[in-house]
DNA sequence: GTGAAAGCGCTAACAA
DNA sequence: TTGTTAGCGCTTTCAC
């Protein structure tokens, strides 16, 4: 009861003291700005280790830099999201910024609410993942913070971009599918995905619909909600109903996974293909055919963009990464 | 050039001046504070909404709360911290909290900077779930925010403590592999993990080898490192070197599938069994047979868990969550 | 019911 | 080279 005084964190202020000097000359220390004396720095790192001191981000931010940078993922389920982020922590190490993720909740508009989230708290840079964030909100967030948009194929002045090239992989796997004699060949997406849409799926979904007219032939689009178990489930129903496809395009590898259920359930053959690449698409039991991203790249990418910007680029930046097919077989499903 | 004056974001201030009030009746709206009249409140609302208010969070922290909760995770590629995460995230819907994740870069000590980073960003509590961040650091963190260890399995005043029942899922799994005939059983596991030790991967070790013991035979543990390539890697070469083992018991779910990899790729019957139970482990061409653990319920308790001491509670909380053995089949695999 | 004012921990301009 | 000081935007007594 005697010992242990409720024990407040150091301040800035604690340290100066212990060292014996003013709270400036701790603060230039912290900074190493100009004009510190090797005795005074000395004393004074001595005091901070010795006094456990920690600067408090939020008196930081009050003036300015917070050492932050945020990024907003719609889906932690989905593994490419983790690599981006893997990527994207990976360039920031070495470095004094940290990442922080803000998940966006699922039922949420599209990651607005963590988006908010992040630029009240200030952080120095974002970077937004999910497609279908407000178009007028994100250019006034740009105006006061930089923005990385992941994944749209139209261009602002105000916010950078890094994106996959989605077009060269919509074609490349309508090209392998038809080179393969597929011809009834369904595309899997989710509901809310458009053609017209600047978006990664909406792309795919574009670059599907022109082949197959391109092939003549009519285009099916199947319609599911996210994850793995509700894409099985569209499936499902549409292979009872008889569907006769052959083939399907599955706007990415979760989606894809589950078709690939519901068609060894039903016992369909049914050649499906994916797009990201994640891990499991490569264990052979799986053997996924898809479209390679390379997410950690991107997103180090991102975070580069984002420190440019801090050190004071103005013109807004855009990068399109190359893709690749990744052709591969498993076990008991036809040719993909 | 004109236009656009470089719009300042809103303050309390702006927000006094146009509703034609004080900061403090602002403020008071704002908290929903006692003492505000309605007519009063519905000025200083219009006011926000019209000027686009949002409150700094970095000014907040500076008088106490920054309605932020801060979650340290290892491995975003392991899917079961995503649904950790999805269920803290999921549990602070509707609330006024936000919850953000700090990752855990592969190198650092283990967890140690990100929580750092959470608390020097002032969260008004901690998840940690790297299970080896240093002791004495965390007695010291918790004297000042609330923290939820998870995963666990010693017991301290200071923290409270969130973990799946590691001891019943490894005996189930080892009565189950036994009970199964195999006797030439190895267990997988990481480098760092030590059977004393009080964190899921040493719990799970320690059945195993009480296990073995008891069923008369020798121990056989292979170390990785993290990831299903490494593990692959691992088992390919055991696999190659002759090793006479007829099943894995291996520590986590992303090990499993290396196992199942190098097992398929070298056609050696191998039965593998995993743990967590994450969304792949149930794909058909996979039917990992692994133990569950019920990710989204523990992550939520762990927010309760935080709330509850933000609203005030003192003593220590401890939840064990139960566990399930989930056994599966896969079309080539040996039953397991 | 409302407002004045102190102060949280830090940075940076300026003075010494 | 070192120290003094004015805020940053907010919450919270405490008067009125």
């Amino acid at each position: 009861m005697t010992d242990a005084p409720a024990r407040r964190q150091a301040t800035i202020e604690d340290v100066a003291q212990a060292a014996g000097v003013s709270r400036a000359a701790v603060s230039k220390v912290l900074r190493n700005a100009y004009g510190v004396s090797d005795g005074m720095r000395e004393r004074v790192t001595a005091a901070m280790t010795q006094l456990n001191y920690r600067p408090r981000i939020a008196a930081r931010a009050m003036r300015g830099r917070t050492y932050t940078l945020g990024i907003e993922l719609p889906d932690l389920s989905n593994h490419f999201f983790a690599r981006i982020a893997r990527g994207a922590t990976a360039a920031l190490d070495g470095t004094s910024y940290q990442l922080i993720i803000a998940p966006a909740e699922a039922g949420s508009r599209e990651g607005m609410r963590a988006l908010d989230a992040l630029v009240d708290r200030q952080v120095d840079g974002v970077i937004a993942v999910s497609p279908r964030v407000d178009e007028a909100r994100l250019e006034r967030i740009s105006a006061s913070v930089p923005v990385v948009m992941f994944g749209r194929h139209d261009t602002s002045d105000r916010y950078d971009v890094v994106a996959g090239d989605d077009a060269a992989g919509g074609r490349a796997v309508m090209t392998h599918l038809l080179g393969l004699g597929h011809r009834r060949i369904a595309h899997l997406t989710l509901h809310e995905s458009g053609a017209h849409e600047p978006f990664p799926h909406g792309v795919r979904l574009r670059e599907y619909e022109a082949a197959m007219a391109a092939a003549g032939e009519d285009t099916v689009v199947w319609r599911t909600d996210e994850g793995e178990t509700a894409s099985y489930e569209v499936v499902r129903r549409m292979l009872a109903d008889g569907s006769p496809m052959t083939a399907v395009f599955a706007a990415h590898d979760e989606l894809a996974f589950g078709a690939m259920r519901a068609a060894a359930e039903a016992r369909v053959p049914l050649a499906v293909i994916g797009y990201d690449d994640v891990p499991m698409a490569s264990h052979p039991a799986l053997g996924l055919t898809t479209v390679h991203q390379p997410g950690e790249a991107m997103g180090a990418r991102a975070v580069e963009m984002l420190l440019e910007r801090i050190a004071g680029r103005t013109e807004a930046a855009r990068e399109i990464f190359d893709v690749e097919l990744k052709v591969r077989t498993s076990a008991g499903a036809p040719a993909a």
